[in-house]
DNA sequence: TTCAGTTATTGACCAACAGTCAGATATATG
DNA sequence: CATATATCTGACTGTTGGTCAATAACTGAA
């Protein structure tokens, strides 16, 4: 049982104020092209403030990813809940990703934010990055836990490792749907101008396919 | 049949070397933390002379990632040439890619980086822009070729409509390669330590799902 | 209510770095 | 050799992430 005294309480409100502020000027200037001073004057607090909640501009970046994924975590939590077959529920995942980004674009730019980061090796042993590691490896436990199912009940195969296809299934549909939403929000993206498809249709082809190759005859 | 003056050659000379610097300075300081001037120093040349080549650090950026792209469709332009059923070929393509971002893992970031470019809608109508995304869908035209091939010999499914299905393998495939990339160069990463793996058995389990979905029964 | 001690806030300031430009240097031409 | 043109340069500027000494707000005891 958490018992925060109201000190601890009012810090973690302004705390996800600044974040409030951070997304809103994002949602005008572009997630890089944001500047501290600015989200400190949305957010009504002086600059030297701002560095007392998050201690670099990564770390508030970061706390966006981090908000994002558990988020999408809370969502993924309850599609394992239902009673469906395995295969089903990877079904459910993959769109339930989807209409995610697709409502919350700017989070998916942080997920890939926070990616860029652990990939440059910066922040190693910071808090805000064990959290979003372990937001991370939640959502690839709803996975292979959904693959497991699947496994027991038949729907699909048993010839794969449950965590090694957890790791295919989790990499192919960040990669694909990056595409869409490259599609959907480059101005042009000369790859994708000749193909006349909208994101529904593109995860779809995408879920049957992944579907078919992992799916029991 | 391009003939150009022995000032033009000499420039582009200097383009190449300054990329080359420019590459050099990345592999000790990372991508992002590389400087103008770090980089000016190390192609010994003036700093203004630099942006004589380049306008700006993230054109030189784009150049990179324009080369490596180019050296990568020269790979898999040669896939295309072998006397292979066309499910093969999309095999050894994905292999290609595989050694080559394993070989080059600079370029793959700065792949990334291009899109960043993309998704963020800056630098729209710049003629290093436009090169990028040639190269882009040249190497999507490839795979397409490859699937059209593989429906002719009918060593692949003709369901799909080829080119939505380049789409989904090119985003998938550049999907598994950064899980396989990140387990790699990132110091932890939480999701996958748990799973033994090393690149190309993950890789081969990919292609492997993918394959078992195109493939004719 | 007062006041010392503690905690929270602030914005002027600093350092780093992308990008500029007036002047210097090299090269070509007659 | 002299002039014109092309190329190069690094000191300078503007912006922005991050700091810190000064200030304000709060707290609890007398």
């Amino acid at each position: 049982m958490e018992k925060l005294s109201r000190k601890d309480r009012e810090r973690e409100a302004k705390r996800v104020m600044i974040i409030d502020a951070a997304l809103q000027v994002m949602k005008v200037n572009g997630f890089e092209h944001s500047t501290m001073d600015e989200i400190a004057e949305v957010a009504e607090i002086g600059k030297g403030t701002l560095y007392l909640y998050f201690k670099s501009k990564t770390s508030l970046y970061l706390a966006i990813s981090e908000r994002g994924s558990r988020l999408l975590n809370e969502q993924l939590g309850k599609v394992l809940l239902l009673e469906l077959p395995g295969i089903t529920l990877i079904e459910k995942m993959g769109f339930t990703y989807l209409n995610f980004i697709r409502e919350n674009p700017l989070y998916f730019t942080a997920f890939n934010y926070f990616e860029h980061i652990l990939n440059e090796g910066q922040m190693t042993n910071s808090p805000i990055i064990e959290q979003c590691e372990n937001h991370a490896k939640e959502a690839m436990t709803y996975i292979v836990r959904a693959l497991q199912i699947g496994m027991q009940d038949g729907s699909i195969k048993n010839s794969y490792d449950p965590k090694e296809l957890g790791i295919i299934i989790w990499g192919a549909s960040k990669g694909v749907m990056h595409m869409a939403f490259l599609k959907n929000h480059a101005n042009h993206m000369k790859i994708l101008d000749d193909v006349e498809f909208d994101l529904q249709s593109l995860i779809t082809g995408f879920i049957e396919l992944l579907g078919s190759g992992m799916k029991n005859d």
